[in-house]
Parts: structure tokens; C-alpha cells; sequence
DNA sequence: AATCAAAATGATAGCGCTAACATTTGTCAA
DNA sequence: TTGACAAATGTTAGCGCTATCATTTTGATT
């Protein structure tokens, strides 16, 4: 017993012993077993983690911060892959809360009902993340998509185009409320045209971007920019824009989302709007460790933000 | 017991009770406790996952495919992030040894002492990935880098160009064998020089390409193409080289590594070795979830090979 | 030295499952 | 009907920890 409390809660044990202990430890290489730790606790030190993909640029920098923030501490995260499917995320909240985590950090706001009650009754802290909005599980960290594909449109609006586009790729709830935000404050400027939307469910690659702009242009051969649901669409657009001889961002304007580290070095370099990835990742672990080390955070949800980065691929030069 | 063994083993239960339980399951939501069954069972059904990177590219789409591979059979994957650090990869391996999982799969070949001694006399199946070579400590599936960045070198000699250069970011083992290779076949052709070695041990990024071919460029400006040691670095040397007004291929051949997606669509598009890393994680898994029940794969090691892809950034159109 | 509270250590039971073996039930040939 | 054997089910113990409470030791105070 006092071994256990030796290698779980070092200052509950006299120095003495301390000592003793460590040196048989070593000596043995002994290890606990997590596993008849957690039978015996009633729980674990898992931080289940559920993303919709571990390809996709964008998640994988939130992991990146996530493990970073989780490094030296005691927490142990464990990854799960949802692939965008709200199915294998109910499974996937099944199987982590069947572990007893000490957390779970997930993305969204769109869960099944059944997740949904899952997660309302379970005996664990949970972080949301990607977005902001009403009525969390628990904590939440994120931005408001609608809001930031709003600026960008404005952006784009003030640069001086008149007759902007939207491209994206599988449209997850996020990538639609983006969408969202175009149609509005292209809607209120009356600049907008459905004929100017060009989507598909197929996975986003930088070579759709090029195809879903050579769409756009067939259909709507009077657009003026675009804004894309993401970078890998903006750059595959940039491309497709000099194979067939557009000046930008004089004859087009194009615009990303994530401002993902190639946008500045592309050239042109590319408009983006940059959303604090990493930070989500971070702060989102920052938040569990310290929900679980007893320490509130100060509410129950914080807004990072997001901020337009206004580069050569939209920088036309007049103003409204 | 009959419970236990309905669940593990359908077929050693009566169809009668079986559906007695199952109905008695679904009834009260049992869901099994993963840790009282590891401690009983003295095992788990864990597959431990080490990787350098969570964000580079490449082992996103291993990930990818060991996911894939791992959805829908009983092996759970645990994901550790070595951040191509030994120390950390050897706390990784340790602790996972401790959760005593069914398999491990790790990159590479260069694993401290340590981690190899408790490699060695682990009691469970090991996959190595990445990379192909002698005494696997079971199971082995990856490429010679060495061959591949040999084969990218005679491309850019064969197409024409005679003072080749070499970009790398952060050199990992791999990496290092990569630039073996380019170094090798250089000499052997007598068109190597050390001044057209650019390296630094940032991580690599696409404005770090830029930055590389800026640096190459003012040491050894007769440089008349570069093997760059992945896609990003050759995609910010496709940017810098235009914004310098470089004619790509007639003045400068690029050719990168690895064959990301974007590779294809760039341009002009830009030659790069394709690996095959999907296939590497899929192969991986489907040969750990093999040997786990029973049935040995062919042999200890399989090399997926690679292949040089040409494109406009190295059609010089001139033959050596 | 005696007293007492606080700190440190120890004893016991049990977490929920499965391995190993024991027992019961079912099936078929003689 | 019986015995022999396989299939199905049941019994028991224990995996390696930790919560809880009991006991001992320590150290400060009278």
C-alpha cells in the first residue's frame, strides 16, 4: 500500500521510504499495471480524443497542440477516428466511456442524439472544440464559422470584387455554416448568385480546387473571385487560375480558410483567414488538465477568434 | 462465465442463450470493462501506434491507412507521437509495454539501446514501417529510401541537368539515407559538390523551401536542379524559383519526395518519388491483425518499392 | 516523562472479468 | 435403455491494484 501511494502521491510518503522504494523500483523495473489501476480507481488517466480525420491539415495541427499540452503531464491521449461519420462517433464515445476516461475532448457541435445523451450523462469532463456555440456538454473552444467566412466575404467585397464564388469540397456542419456566412453578406450586398456555389461530396484535394474553379468558370464565367471552403481548394484554384492564364488578383481574386502555412509562401501568396488551430489544441488540454486537477476555468466556453489575413491573391487595389 | 464467453466467443454458446443474453444486454446497455477484462485476461486488445509526426503529411496517410485497416475488427489503436525524439520514443514504448498490448507498430530502424532490448523480449508482435532493413524484430514493411532518392537522382540526370543540388529540413535518419543516396549517385556521375547541400534542422515547411533554394541559390548559383527531401520543401522551391523569374524546367528541374496529392496539380506540376504510405499502413495492420490470430504472413519483410514520377518541373526535354 | 494530534504506514476487501477445471445436458450408436 | 462422448454451462480462484479504515510512529507541547 504504501508503494502505491509512493508512485501515485509522492508527498504522502515520508522521504525515507521515498528513497527506499524508488531504489527497489529501478531495481526490479517495476511498472503498474494500468490495467489493475484502473479496476481497482474506477478510472483511468485516458484523455479520449475524437476527430473527424487524422489526414486533414487542420485537425491534425489541433492534435499536435493537444499533445503538446499533454506531454510530462499524467494524462494519456488516446485518438479516435470518426471520418466524419456521426455513427462511428457514437461507437467511438461508446467505446472511450466503456474505458472510464478521465475526459473526453471532441469536435462540434453536431452529435447524435444518442451521442448526445451519452455525453450529457457521463461521468467524465468534456471539451468541445472547432466551434463555438450554445449549450455545451461542458467546456468549449472554438470560433464561429459563420462569422469568419462572413469577414472574408466582406474582405473580398471591399477589395473591390462584385461577383465572388464559393467552392468547397464534403460539406461537414462547419464547412456549411461557412457556406452560410457567404450567402449572407453576399446576399445583403446583392452580389450574390447560386449559379457562383460549386460543391461536392468528394474529400477535399488541392487538385479538386482546380477542377471545382474550371466548374465555376463554365457555369459562371462572369465571377470575379472566389472564396474557398479551404486552402488545399485555394491553392489547387491558384493553379487552375495560371494553366488557363487569369491574371490574379487582377481578373480574380481568390481567398482560402485556415491560413495554413503554404498560403504566405504560395505565389502569388494567398489570401487567408487564419483560425488558431494549434492554441485549440492547447488550450483545449489546457482546459481538461485543469477541469481535473479541481481548478474551474473561468466559464464554460471561450471564442479564439479568427482573423483575415489580406495577401497578394486578392490585393486588387481599389475599394468599393 | 457463459455471459463472458457470449460476448468473446459466440460460437462456444448455444444459439438459444446467446440470444437470451443478447436481449438481457441490450436491456441494461452492459457494456464490458475493458480494464477488468485486461487485468483477468492478462492482455489487451490494443495495437500500439508510434509515429515521429502527428502533422507531416506522410504519416497522416499511414495513420490513415492503419485506421482504415483497424475499423470494424476487435484491435483498438492507441496513437504516441515520438516527436523524432528516441528518449521520447523509448518512454512511448515502455509505456505502452505496460498496458501489455497485442502488437506495436513503430517506424523505422534506429531505436535507442534501450527501446531495442525492450523491443526484443516484448511479449507481443511488432510491426516496423517506413523503411526496409536487416533483423527486423518481426515484422517489417516499408521502402530503401537510399534506392528511391538514388532513382530521383538519375531521373534529374537522365532529363539533362548536370550540377544537381539537394534541399532538406530536419534530418531524420530516413532523410539522411535519402541524402545517401542523391550523394552516391552524384559522385558516381562526377556532378557532385558539397556546396550544393542546403540542410537545416528546422522542421520542414513550405516556406522553408524557399528559403532553402534562396540559400542554394546565392552559395552555388550554377545549381541547375534540386532533389528536395519532401514535397513541401519542393513546393516552396516551385514559388521562390518564380517569383525569381527562373524558368522551371529550362533554368531549374525540381523534383520532389514523397508524391503528396498536390504534386499533381501544381504548376507546373512537379516530379516527385511516389511512396506508397497508405498502402504501408494498411499492409502494416492487415499483417499485425494476421499474425494475432494465427495465420504467420509470408515472410519477416516486404518492400513496397517506390516510383519516380515525372512531370513538367524536370522536362527538360534533353536527353544526358 | 506523559499526552495528544498529525503524519506515516499497514491490513483487508473488492474492483469485473477470465483461465482452468468441474459439472450438466444433449446426441448417437450399440 | 445404456454408455460414451461432445457440447454447453457452471464454479472457483485470482489477475494487480486502490479505497477505506485501523494501527503505529513521530514530534510538539505540557
Amino acid at each position: 500500500m504504501t508503494v502505491s501511494r509512493a508512485l501515485r502521491n509522492p508527498d504522502k510518503v515520508s522521504s525515507k521510504t521515498l528513497n527506499k522504494i524508488k531504489a527497489v523500483v529501478d531495481r526490479l523495473g517495476y511498472v503498474p499495471d494500468p490495467a489493475a489501476s484502473a479496476l481497482a480507481a474506477g478510472k483511468t488517466n485516458v484523455v479520449g480524443v475524437i476527430v473527424p480525420s487524422v489526414t486533414n491539415n487542420v485537425f491534425s495541427d489541433v492534435m499536435r497542440g493537444i499533445y503538446e499540452e499533454a506531454e510530462g503531464s499524467k494524462w494519456q491521449i488516446q485518438l479516435g477516428n470518426s471520418r466524419y461519420s456521426p455513427i462511428e462517433e457514437e461507437n467511438l464515445v461508446r467505446t472511450f466511456l466503456s474505458q472510464k476516461p478521465a475526459g473526453l475532448i471532441l469536435s462540434g457541435l453536431d452529435q447524435s442524439e444518442t451521442t448526445e445523451n451519452l455525453l450529457r450523462s457521463a461521468d467524465c469532463r468534456i471539451v468541445q472544440i472547432m466551434e463555438c456555440g450554445p449549450d455545451p456538454y461542458d467546456m468549449m473552444i472554438g470560433f464561429s464559422h459563420v462569422e469568419a467566412s462572413m469577414a472574408a466575404t466582406r474582405h473580398l467585397l471591399e477589395a473591390g470584387y462584385r461577383r465572388p464564388g464559393y467552392i468547397a469540397a464534403r460539406l461537414d456542419p462547419r464547412s456549411q455554416r461557412r457556406l452560410q456566412g457567404f450567402q449572407k453578406v453576399a446576399e445583403e450586398a446583392g452580389v450574390f448568385s447560386a449559379s457562383r456555389i460549386v460543391t461536392t461530396p468528394r474529400p477535399s484535394t488541392v487538385t479538386l480546387g482546380g477542377e471545382l474553379v474550371a466548374d465555376l468558370l463554365s457555369k459562371a464565367p462572369e465571377t470575379d473571385a472566389i472564396l474557398c471552403n479551404n486552402d488545399d481548394l485555394a491553392l489547387g484554384a491558384l493553379f487552375e487560375c495560371q494553366r488557363r492564364g487569369l491574371r490574379i488578383p487582377e481578373e480574380f481574386g481568390i481567398c482560402g480558410f485556415n491560413d495554413l502555412e503554404m498560403m504566405a509562401a504560395a505565389n502569388p501568396s494567398i489570401t487567408s483567414v487564419r483560425t488558431f488551430r494549434l492554441d485549440m489544441g492547447r488550450e483545449a488540454m489546457r482546459w481538461m488538465s485543469s477541469a481535473l486537477s479541481g481548478s474551474e476555468p473561468d466559464g464554460p466556453a471561450i471564442d479564439l477568434g479568427y482573423r483575415v489575413i489580406p495577401r497578394q491573391s486578392t490585393a486588387l487595389g481599389t475599394r468599393g
